[in-house]
RNA sequence: GUCCCGUUCGUCUAGAGGCCUAGGACGUCGCCCUCUCACGGCGAUAACAGGGGUUCGAAUCCCCUACGGGACGCCA
């Protein structure tokens, strides 16, 4: 059966970038009829906060994705240990005592020299008197996983046939000084022993692939491999990385700017792929969910597609869906007479003000006399969808004014806006003791 | 700096040598509907990064250039 798993780091909050990979492994677990794993990367315990993982999973859960089962990194440190010195059995995880900052200055050296930036192994070659010295200086030693030689090629099933040759990658570091194990590793232990068959994930994380099939090989040599798909990472607008202005297209940020779930998640399920964004929910986009659907360029991310998108999910939403986001007492009368005319849910709220509540009414003294007329000609209450056309009728009769004339100054004196959804639905909601005041007022 | 990948309307994309006078979606603009805006209907606008090849024929194949993305961490 199909596993996938989504693994944040609870370093920060979700951005629309994070989400996309949420909502593709999402859609492709259940396309496949297959489990999808929440993960949680906490192993930076320098940059890893409680709060943020408390955050993405409301993040997660607002976009309307559950998980099967969730894990924690820091909960399963003793199984990394346990695959750690297995490797150091077979002499493939090597101790290393170089500092950071002789680390950093070798690297600096080969760009200088125009070399790649590439490990030299040096420690591979301490006799065990120089390991025994170093150890003694009280240097506690970071552990690198010896590459093999050769090169990796997979299938990606979004990027194509992919290949990388070993030797142009530094042997990675497994774990730190302080015995903590790193994401390569950790990632690597996990997918084996939760029985990962896809790993869908960045294409940050081409280079890790190469890295972490050697790895894997070489933790279970008989394991099969689990297929890889790496997405192009979104940008912004501008072109820039959209990790590096997180803040601005943040779940949290974008679900207070009022766009609806929905519309998030059918956006970034579509967006780079070869489908156009529909205003569907996360279970009917399962339906015909297909990786292969990706373009292998990055796409950008568009605010304004997004909330043309959110526009049709408001426009299709029933009463039902929203009335606990509805401000008090807005019923369905009043969401059907306005859904229509918004980009946000959040312009309900003024609309309910312009029905229930105080507006600014403006002075139309041009338009006295048939705000006058107007007055003169409301009817008695109880008030319906009908109201409105009688009303106007005899207000036209009595005045003379017809078409705009007749009709802007009242939409303007009863809502205080030039714009806005039909009079005919408005006007028993806003009833007949507001709509008197108005056009007493406007009317000077 | 080195390596990998990419480049079609403003944006997301279709396109795997003749079906392309380059299709769709969103945006924009116009018309219709209409009290306004929106919805809906109809229509318009607008792109093969540049240069060389290969070929009877290239958006599609090859090379170069430019631009963009990614990787090169005791981050994930």
């Amino acid at each position: 059966m199909v596993h996938v798993r989504f693994a944040p780091s609870p370093t920060g909050y979700l951005h629309a970038g994070n989400a996309r990979q949420a909502v593709v492994n999402f859609l492709f677990a259940r396309a496949q009829g297959g489990k999808f794993l929440l993960r949680i990367d906490d192993t930076d315990a320098e940059r890893s906060r409680p709060e943020y993982q408390v955050a993405i999973e409301q993040d997660l859960r607002w976009l309307g994705i559950g998980w099967d089962s969730m894990v924690r990194q820091s909960d399963r440190l003793a199984r990394y240990a346990e695959a750690a010195e297995q490797l150091k059995a077979t002499g493939l995880l090597y101790p290393c005592f170089e500092s950071e900052e002789e680390l950093a200055a070798k690297r600096a050296l080969k760009v200088k020299r125009k070399l790649p930036p590439i490990y030299d192994r040096a420690m591979l070659r301490l006799t065990p008197e120089q390991r025994a010295a170093a150890e003694a200086g009280g240097k506690r030693p970071y552990w690198r996983f010896k590459l093999s030689d050769g090169a990796i090629a997979w299938g990606d099933l979004v990027l194509g046939r992919r290949e990388v040759r070993l030797n142009t990658l530094s042997d990675p570091v497994l774990i730190r000084a302080d015995g903590t194990p790193l994401y390569t590793f950790t990632s690597v232990v996990d997918d084996l022993d939760l029985g990962i068959t896809h790993v869908i994930r960045g294409e940050d994380h081409v280079t890790n692939t190469a890295v972490q099939i050697d790895l894997l090989r070489a933790l279970a040599p008989r394991a099969a491999l689990p297929a890889f798909a790496h997405l192009p990472l979104i940008s912004d607008a501008a072109g820039d990385k959209l990790s590096k202005r997180a803040g601005s297209v943040s779940l949290r940020t974008l679900r207070r700017d009022g766009i609806e779930a929905r519309a998030l998640a059918g956006y970034l399920a579509r967006l780079g792929a070869r489908r156009d964004p529909e205003p569907l929910g996360l279970g009917e986009l399962a339906g015909d969910f297909d990786l292969g659907d990706f373009s292998r360029g990055a796409p950008r991310f568009d605010p304004k597609q997004l909330l043309a998108l959110n526009r049709k999910v408001l426009h299709g939403l029933s009463y039902a869906e929203v009335a606990d986001r509805l401000p008090d007492g807005a019923g369905e009368e009043f969401w059907l007479a306005v859904r229509g005319n918004l980009d946000l849910l959040s312009e309900a709220r003024n609309w309910w003000e312009v029905v229930q509540g105080g507006i600014e009414t403006p002075e139309l003294a041009e338009a006295r006399d048939l705000l006058a007329a107007a007055c003169a000609a409301l009817p008695p209450e109880p008030w319906d969808e009908a109201t409105w056309k009688a009303w106007t009728m005899a207000v036209s009769s009595a005045t003379g004014a017809r078409g705009k004339s007749l009709y802007m100054p009242l939409r303007l004196a009863l809502t205080g806006e030039s714009h806005g959804p039909e009079l005919a639905a408005l006007l028993p909601l806003i009833g007949r003791e507001r709509a008197f005041a108005r056009l007493e007022r406007a009317g000077g």
